[in-house]
DNA sequence: TTATCCTATTCAATCGATAGGATCTCTCGG
DNA sequence: CCGAGAGATCCTATCGATTGAATAGGATAA
């Protein structure tokens, strides 16, 4: 009994044959005798011989996998159901093509870091600015790609969503239902505001905000701008800071569905009337929002479909056939019970 | 400019050194000047080399990735909220210690023939009828495994819920409540049933129901069983039937939350008041069921708590640490307003 | 009896990288 | 001028499997 796993050379020397053998009589029983065959499979079943996944896909030169690079750890992001929509999306397609998922975090805080150790055929890249390095690696890696919830970049497949019109649909709608004191409930950009600016979707949604604003003579200026972690409970706290000031808000403008939902609660045990006093939107429409009390006005984003289109590019890009297709998808305002005229 | 990716032997030429020399560049750098280092740098820069994962996972016999092995489609598995919740705690542990997450699903409706195609260190092994062959498969393969939600099983570590306490304990409330008449909404178990009877959680949650109507001298004939996939809609669904009988039930006892949720839908739907002429309880308590409305009576089982003990067991059985632990998590009672004594 | 053909089987290269031990080269002391 | 020692570099086996080309063996035909 040796120590280690069996590998095809044992087997080989246990049935007396070579390792060509030994491999032929489980992926080319044809090129073998049905004698033979069956000898090595009987040594193969005494010896719990299994072929080596890892020698396999090496030999190959696929993995039959496709990794999802994620922007925070695995503990964050699963918390969000957001991701698990899109994952869902995504798996729809892994589920009919046969590929297995990774789930790739950073290591050690660094995207980068993670990227040699995922032995994927490729990487739907998560939430990323597109240029900070990871998409340099991965095209001198030469391993295809889609960019999601990113900006649009030549030389690589994305799949966007129409942030800005969303956002700029949402913020006309409360100001046209005569909300002027706006407060908008942000998700936390990371530390690179400063030098950097806003990225990616929430640089399209806050554009979309200040589209509408500008329509109605208002700048960013006019509205309470609070920037927090995308968890209920970071929605509740920043609320109830928000709701503090002297001339409190009307409406508070989510740009997550998750950080809305705190929000009313915030709301809800400040015994502040939603929507008869205060106004709350969202933005996902997770599934969740129809059937959270009151029914949350949010602006839907289609999260499945752009998990199942990032699938189907990279799995395209794998096979070599499409070049970079981009693609945006539609937002809709979903007018529900949280949202009403201003008082 | 080759066609294919730079390996090791494209740069060592490039450089003028051997192989080796180049990865001590990367991996061993006092093994090697300083000079030769930048060159080999220099040049592997130049052709865009970076080192194969999977030629380096061969060498290493390791891939820092756990295998999640699903009994069901990623699409399917990804609706349930029970599953995200089990995936963060399994991820906490994962950030930790810095592995990867591969979610296996079935390939063409067989679990065992995914096992060969993940590439991973260890697997997690969900929801499991334990002699159905996957169990020996890992074994003979020698690789590392931890069972949940199955059965307890010699020679394999497991992490389970005492599920047939908490059964026990919600029926025996709602008994007490003075239900009698009950529905039972289940889980599908598969086809399987018939001849093999239930199986892991699903039988223990259904043994405790039964001890709690013994006590009361009553039996599984007295009550009404439901069983469905599950999901919001089917819940919803097998509700409508249910309260379509003449004698229709005062409870419904769900074997799962997201089955309580549709239990709900339908009886809102059908303008039956919860609790006041129909008591509602889940299982599980997701995060969900405490801002449901009504807030959902249901059994708390650790959920995130299970899936950080299943990813710690099955890195200590990586490292060859511990043998084969077995862990029983408690389950509680948690009520809320879903529920009320009979009328 | 020998040339020919076919089939079962093996050889050896390949997929890429790693690392222990051998070898080479240079410098310095004697 | 030669040998020892140290540091740099290379050789080669290894991780495990796959597969095109080569070969051994037996059967058939002339």
């Amino acid at each position: 009994m040796p120590s280690g796993r069996a590998t095809s050379s044992d087997v080989a020397a246990a049935a007396g044959v070579s390792r060509s053998a030994v491999s032929f009589a489980f992926n080319n029983p044809q090129r073998i005798s049905a004698a033979t065959r069956e000898r090595i499979l009987a040594a193969a079943e005494s010896l719990g011989y299994a072929p080596s996944t890892l020698g396999r896909m090496l030999q190959a030169g696929t993995t039959h996998s496709i990794g999802v690079l994620l922007p925070q750890r695995l503990a964050r992001i699963l918390e969000n159901p957001y991701y698990a929509r899109f994952l869902m999306g995504a798996g729809q397609v892994c589920d009919q093509e046969g590929y297995t998922l990774l789930l790739t975090p950073p290591l050690q805080d660094s995207v980068l870091k993670a990227i040699p150790y995922a032995a994927v055929d490729g990487f739907i890249v998560c939430g990323l600015e597109a240029d900070r390095g990871e998409v340099a690696e991965l095209t001198r890696r030469g391993i295809p790609f889609v960019l999601i919830d990113s900006d649009r970049l030549d030389g690589a497949p994305s799949v966007e969503v129409d942030d800005r019109g969303g956002a700029r649909e949402v913020t006309r709608y409360l100001l046209e239902l005569g909300h002027r004191r706006l407060a908008v409930l942000s998700m936390d950009p990371g530390a690179h505001v400063p030098e950097r600016g806003y990225r990616g979707p929430l640089a399209r949604r806050l554009s979309g905000i200040t589209d509408a604003l500008t329509d109605f003579g208002l700048t960013m200026a006019d509205v309470r701008l609070a920037e927090v972690p995308v968890t209920r409970s970071e929605g509740y706290r920043a609320t109830r800071e928000l709701m503090a000031a002297e001339q409190r808000p009307t409406a508070v403008l989510a740009l997550s569905d998750v950080l809305a939902y705190g929000a009313v609660d915030a709301l809800q045990e400040l015994a502040i009337k939603v929507p008869a006093e205060v106004s709350v939107t969202g933005f996902d429409d997770l599934q969740e929002s129809s059937w959270f009390r009151p029914r949350l006005t949010t602006v839907r984003q289609p999260i499945v479909t752009k998990g199942r289109m990032a699938a189907d590019f990279l799995i395209s890009a794998i096979r070599g056939e499409a070049q970079h297709p981009h693609q945006t998808l539609d937002t809709s305002l979903i007018v529900r019970e949280s949202t009403a005229k201003a008082t």
